[in-house]
RNA sequence: GGCGACAUAGCCAAGUGGUAAGGCACGAGUCUGCAAAACUCUGAUUCCCCAGUUCAAAUCUGGGUGUCGCCUCCA
């Protein structure tokens, strides 16, 4: 499989480090709010990555953090802790703000069948990791006490911009308005590894450590997470593109440090959805959730294929008419696939074909759009319907759409129609009906159209006979 | 200001040196009393612009333009 490698910026052929296994590491939500339909798409895409390389015959193991530590990413930023504004805002306790969003997280994922990973680790299971990891890092002379806080040194390390050709001397601080310099580090690109500092005297969470009473550093946390359940070596570390700098860069500073050798192989970075005013964001307030998606009427599959007919490298841009095309798309599609008989026998030659051609197209930097397109492939492909249903039961095993089971249940509705209406009136009136159009009388054969358009009832006339069904 | 990504039909979008996939919408046709549904057909002389390399460029190189992201909250 080639994937594009941050590290590198160049598509590379993906070879783990031991043979079929591959180690996955995700970074998770902060959970102080709802995620949006933008954060979702990173995970909708990662979640089709991990599934194909499963489906590739990888033995995939994934590990996912939950930011449940309400910590700042930054000694000097100004802004407000997030997970305290969150059980501000809701009157509850931090950790009861962080359970009720991981919850909310996790029913999302299941709405948009993201698979939930192996491991998911919130942050606060894991303070005595972070605290070894820093000693660590501290008797190595990685890391330095000021102020209070301990520091990474990022002088000390030979390469410190990893993803790009950045200088630190072209870095402008307060980009943001919010942002200040912090006085207490050595060299600009230094960060906190903990903090016992904390400008916020409400601050909620606190442990003891060798340093006083406080709270880790934004980037530890993966790294910590990641190295506990993965090991010293991680062959894919996922995210959205904002996190390559810095947080990814900070990790792969300490944990480099920390192990004394390379840590990650492969960098995958989804790209942002986009709303007319850029990337969709929680703090410009208002934001899409899957339950807004839901209660506006779109079955949230819709959007899982809106995302997958791009590229995870590509900005996506969001809209409802375009949501609207692709629901229209999946509905189509799921009614052709439920036009498709359960007989005969599977022609596995051809199947062949078309999973050669399916994973050509994954295997390329995960094309899922071409993935899709295979799909569509299969339907018109020159072979029996049962081997149709086979090839597309197949590919949504990593695409993940429920085309089978949405067929399924179209099928399911035209069957009910039998059960739950009442068939001899609805065939009484398309008897009086075919009998006014026998005599050609337009209006009454229409008022009887009418009537059963009122009960739902679709009729369906064609040179093969009329049929009726109910409106789903 | 620095670093990075992206730009293809009305819309979403594939394409990684050999002459522009697929989907949605639109239009046309079949069917029909009309309609709906279904099925079939149809669309880019050209890929943001300008140079260059090449027998050959949407694809490579250089220079622009535009959009988006990051530069200590972010997926």
């Amino acid at each position: 499989m080639i994937l594009y490698n941050t590290l590198g910026n160049e598509k590379q052929e993906f070879i783990p480090f031991e043979g079929k296994r591959v180690r996955m590491y995700t970074c998770g939500p902060t959970v102080y709010h709802y995620a949006h339909i933008g954060n979702l798409r990173t995970y909708i895409m990662e979640d089709v990555l991990e599934k194909y390389l499963r489906y590739s015959g990888y033995d995939v193991t994934r590990v996912m953090n939950i930011t449940d530590v309400g910590h700042l990413s930054s000694d000097a930023d100004t802004g407000e802790d997030k997970m305290l504004k969150g059980a501000k805002r809701e009157k509850k306790t931090v950790l009861e703000i962080a359970k009720f969003y991981t919850d909310a997280f996790f029913e999302d994922c299941k709405k948009l069948n993201i698979k939930t990973p192996d491991v998911v680790e919130p942050a606060t299971n894991c303070i005595e990791e972070f605290i070894d990891m820093v000693s660590v890092l501290l008797e190595k002379d990685y890391a330095y006490i000021s102020g209070g806080n301990v520091y990474f040194d990022t002088s000390k390390l030979d390469k410190y911009y990893v993803f790009g050709n950045q200088k630190e001397e072209d870095l402008e601080v307060g980009v943001r308005d919010d942002v200040e310099e912090d006085l207490s580090k050595k060299n600009k690109t230094d960060f906190v590894l903990w903090f016992t500092k904390s400008k916020f005297d409400d601050q909620e969470l606190k442990w003891d450590s060798p340093w006083g009473l406080g709270y880790p550093g934004w980037h530890i946390e993966c790294s910590s997470i990641s190295i506990k359940h993965l090991g010293e070596y991680c062959d894919i570390h996922c995210g959205g593109v904002d996190n390559a700098f810095p947080h990814h860069t900070n990790e792969i500073a300490q944990s480099e440090a920390y192990l004394g050798h390379q840590w990650c192989k492969y960098w995958f970075h989804v790209l942002h959805l986009l709303d007319r005013r850029g990337k969709m964001s929680k703090s410009k307030g208002e934001f899409l959730t899957v339950s807004l998606l839901e209660e506006k009427g779109y079955n949230p599959l819709a959007y899982r294929m809106f995302c997958l007919q791009s590229h995870y490298r590509k900005p996506l841009m969001f809209d409802f008419d375009i949501l609207d095309n692709t629901v229209t798309a999946y509905n189509k599609l799921v009614s052709r696939i439920a036009n498709l008989k359960d007989d005969g026998e599977v022609d596995m030659e051809t199947a062949s074909q078309y999973i050669a051609k399916f994973k050509e197209n994954m295997d390329n930097d995960l094309n899922t759009s071409l993935g899709l397109t295979s799909v569509y492939d299969v339907l018109k492909a020159k072979t029996n319907d049962k081997t149709k249903l086979y090839l597309i039961d197949d590919f949504d095993k990593v695409l993940s759409l429920n085309l089978i089971e949405e067929a399924g249940k179209v099928k399911a509705q035209n069957e009910k129609k039998t059960s739950d209406v009442d068939v001899a009136k609805i065939e009484e009136l398309i008897a009086k009906r075919t009998q006014a159009r026998a005599d050609k009388d337009w209006a009454t054969a229409d008022a009887i159209r009418d009537e059963l358009t009122a009960m739902h009832v679709v009729v369906k006339d064609s040179k093969d006979g009329i049929t009726w069904e109910i409106q789903a």
